[in-house]
DNA sequence: CTGAGCCGGGG
DNA sequence: GTGTACGGCTCAG
């Protein structure tokens, strides 16, 4: 049969292999501009890696060892000198190619151990992703190449085809929004749980909730207790919307695998992918595949919010604006149960799954656009570009940079070969404690990669000790020096990223604000902000390939040096300073002064600063990292305090908010004071209830793995005595009852306990006082006046807490 | 005090 | 799939 090449323009979505015939097959799924879903196939493509000779190493001995190590499986098809570089310098290195992807590890080993052989690298690049780095192929991006029509049966797509040649960018396409036309999917399970964490061995799944970005959104329930048509209509409804991007809120670690599980007690095949007979696959970290859709977590984007301490998905939803607490339906997860069970309840227990579904699309909405963009830099596929961490998604784009420079990629420090020593990070300047009116604080823009830049920092070019060179930076304190007579490779890929976000401001400017293109381009110029913000952190991270102790030990030390003078400057200007972290300083805001500030630290130290926002009032105490502030459009900022945790009770957390509140709105301390007695008060009296004491704990693993015996764990125990079964993932609910012994021997499951058996004591010494005094105290409140509880405070007091 | 171990979100 | 975290807290010693 005479095949027929055909020219497609197509967006690369995902990529991934298979080895067919002894032969490695890469898969690209794609869409092209017909809106057909395609898989396109190279089977062109090898993988290999790089022999690094020790100095007067024989070059073509080695070689020829090297060919020797080939075993017929997957034979050793060519070794190759290359020129390239290492750190900058100019090396001669064997490049080694062979058959089968897994055979790598194999000679990477036995390569490592012949003679004259000094490292072996890039042996541990995922052959996917050596595809996509090495064709300079990114996700979410739009390409043109030939290709021919293939049969594959075992897909579920519009076509296949096979690569005739290679892929090259459509321009046209570049700033076109990656996302539209796209089809999106968000989904949502409940588990029947009647004692308390849903167990999938035997607890159904109840209810599907679905949303889809055409309108679309539907509802599968189980029948009474029985989940198996349930599970079999949502692959239906996936098979008939045929999405692309599938979206949940941490569904890596609950909903997938509990309907993987539910799918296997029920003898149903969770079908929900391109490919034919292929489950989600569960791989590292959490993150799960799903063969030719991408499978986006949007919790990993939570995670990223510092603001939002709680990261529930109603929190989350509410602090973006995606859906108001207030206005949309809540259940308690531990009455999940009660309300299946209950014809009338259940209404409610369907309109929560359905705002629950609704935010997540609408959270997608919110955080997709930018994943999108970090995908198109960083080259990683959108699924993977959520749930790396910010230092993996620079290394990715860090490994393109090298392959264009030549530079060998380093390896990863082998684990105990790593420095575990510490070194000095940023200054934080003392808070003054107090409220202060009208506030500037001023930021320095991009400040870690802008001295990354001007003093040239880097592996490549920190100089060792007695080593020479032309022009030189010396770090202020720690002495470390970076030769300046050569660019460092961070300084040549931040530059290209500082020079490209400009570019795409500049661009910005041409679109008014709110248009598509403005948000499309504003997108991307904070992805691009946000990596090259990572590039700090990444020295420091001991994971990195181009792990760099001293460098990091040194832009900390330029930065202290630089916010250091900052303040100087401002004071010597007459403004007050309150308080300064990193980058930022907080002073007050006479607008013609800190005009001034800003004009010498620009024109003078040579770095960019502006004044990121303004505080009508804000309140610091004694603690750094620790504020509250009022902005002049009422909005109450909460910064660092801890009782917005997960793990404090209900009560305790209510109680710190509050107290922030009244003191930042009414500047009234002791109406704080009082809202706090009173709430003590009603605790003493009997009057809280015991669920607003829970402390909820996460089991991780399963209870016989601890070794230490903390709360939940006594109680997860306790628990399993009284025929709970305890699964890991558990979330074990516990309160504080009265008695001796150490703390974890009176937490008890919070269902068994009765109002007058807490321990009063506990949740007024350890939840509600610490988290009010860590507002009150700079007001010169102490915990005794707290504890007073409307009388005044008597010898009695005294006595009890002596 | 230090080090080891655990946690996050979900139901 | 040629294998990816991290910062903050608690408890034990």
């Amino acid at each position: 049969m005479q095949l027929v090449a055909e020219r497609l323009t197509f967006q690369l979505l995902d990529v991934s292999y298979s080895v067919e015939g002894g032969r490695p097959v890469i898969e690209i799924w794609a869409r092209d501009v017909k809106g057909r879903r395609l898989l396109l196939l190279d089977d062109t493509f090898r993988p290999y890696f790089y022999v690094l000779p020790q100095n007067g190493a024989d070059l073509d001995k080695l070689a020829e060892e090297l060919r020797r190590l080939s075993r017929p499986r997957s034979p050793v098809t060519s070794v190759e000198k290359v020129d390239m570089k290492y750190f900058g310098r100019p090396v001669t290195a064997l490049r080694v190619t062979t058959l089968i992807p897994e055979s790598v590890r194999e000679y990477r080993d036995l390569a490592a151990k012949l003679p004259g052989v000094a490292e072996v690298l890039e042996a541990d690049v995922r052959f996917s992703m050596r595809y996509l780095i090495d064709l300079n192929l990114y996700p979410m991006r739009w390409y043109v190449a030939d290709a021919e029509p293939v049969n594959r049966s075992d897909i579920i797509a519009d076509g296949a085809y096979r690569l005739v040649s290679r892929p090259s960018e459509e321009p046209s396409m570049a700033d076109v929004d990656p996302l539209d036309g796209l089809r999106i999917m968000a989904f949502d399970i409940e588990a029947y749980n009647p004692q308390g964490s849903p167990n999938p061995s035997k607890d159904p799944v109840i209810i599907i909730g679905v949303a889809f970005n055409d309108g679309e959104r539907l509802q599968l329930e189980a029948a009474g207790h029985s989940d198996k048509e349930l599970i079999q209509k949502f692959v239906d409804v996936i098979r008939r919307k045929d999405p692309d991007v599938i979206v949940g809120y941490n569904q890596n670690s609950f909903d997938w695998p509990y309907l993987l599980e539910r799918a296997k007690v029920n003898g149903v095949k969770l079908e929900v992918g391109r490919k034919r007979g292929a489950e989600p696959n569960p791989s590292v970290f959490g993150h799960i595949s799903v063969q030719g859709r991408l499978n986006v977590d949007l919790y990993n984007f939570a995670e990223e919010i510092e603001e939002v301490k709680v990261k529930t998905l109603d929190e989350v939803a509410d602090y973006l604006g995606v859906m108001p607490k207030d206005k949309r339906v809540n259940v308690d997860w531990w009455r999940i149960a009660e309300y299946w069970d209950d014809s009338e309840k259940r209404k409610t227990l369907l309109a929560y799954n359905m705002d629950d579904v609704t935010s997540t699309l609408g959270l997608a909405y919110q955080f997709l656009p930018f994943g999108a963009q970090l995908s198109q830099i960083s080259g990683l596929p959108l699924d993977q570009v959520a749930a790396a961490s910010v230092a993996f998604r620079l290394e990715m784009r860090f490994m393109r940079e090298a392959r264009k420079l030549g530079e060998l990629v380093p390896n990863r420090a082998e684990e105990e070969t790593r420095e575990l020593e510490t070194y000095t990070g940023a200054i934080v300047l003392e808070p003054k404690p107090g409220i202060h009116h009208n506030v500037a604080v001023l930021d320095f823009a991009s400040m870690y990669p802008s001295i990354m830049v001007k003093y040239n920092v880097g592996p490549d070019t920190l100089l060792k000790e007695g080593e020479a060179c032309e022009r030189v930076n010396e770090a202020p304190g720690v002495r470390h020096r970076f030769c300046a007579d050569r660019d460092a490779f961070f300084k040549r890929v931040l530059e290209r990223f500082l020079k490209w976000r400009a570019e795409v401001k500049a661009a910005m400017k041409k679109y008014p604000e709110g248009s598509p293109q403005y948000r499309l381009l504003n997108e991307r110029q904070r992805a691009i902000k946000v990596l090259a913000n990572a590039s700090y952190g990444y020295m420091g991270w001991a994971g990195a390939r181009w792990y760099c102790r001293q460098c990091a030990e040194s832009v900390t030390a330029w930065g202290r040096d630089l916010i250091t003078r900052a303040a100087s400057l401002a004071r010597s200007l007459g403004l007050k300073v309150y308080y300064g972290d990193t980058d930022s300083l907080f002073v007050e805001n006479d607008p013609e002064k800190v005009e001034k500030v800003i004009e010498g630290i620009t024109k003078g130290l040579e770095f960019d600063i502006k004044i990121d926002k303004v505080y009508s009032r804000v309140f610091f105490t004694e603690a750094k990292k620790r504020y509250a502030g009022l902005t002049p459009e009422g909005k109450i900022d909460i910064v660092g305090f801890e009782a917005v945790r997960g793990d404090w009770s209900d009560l305790a957390k209510d109680t710190q908010a509050k107290v922030a509140e009244i003191v930042l709105r009414s500047d009234d301390v002791r109406k704080a004071v009082d809202y706090v007695r009173q709430v003590i008060n009603d605790l003493r009296n009997g009057k809280v209830e015991v669920e607003k004491l829970i402390i909820w704990k996460t089991l991780t693993k399963s209870v016989d793995k601890y070794e230490a015996e903390a709360p939940h764990v006594y109680v997860a125990k306790m628990m399993e005595k009284l025929g709970f079964k305890i699964d890991v993932g558990s979330k074990i609910g516990y309160v504080i009852v009265k008695g001796d012994g150490p703390l974890s021997r009176r937490a008890r499951p919070y269902f068994l306990v009765k109002p007058q058996d807490i321990d009063v004591n506990y949740y007024i010494d350890k939840q509600i006082v610490p988290a009010a005094l860590r507002i009150l105290s700079f007001f010169g409140i102490s915990e005794r006046e707290l504890k007073a509880g409307g009388r005044q405070a008597s010898l009695f007091d005294y006595i009890n807490k002596k």
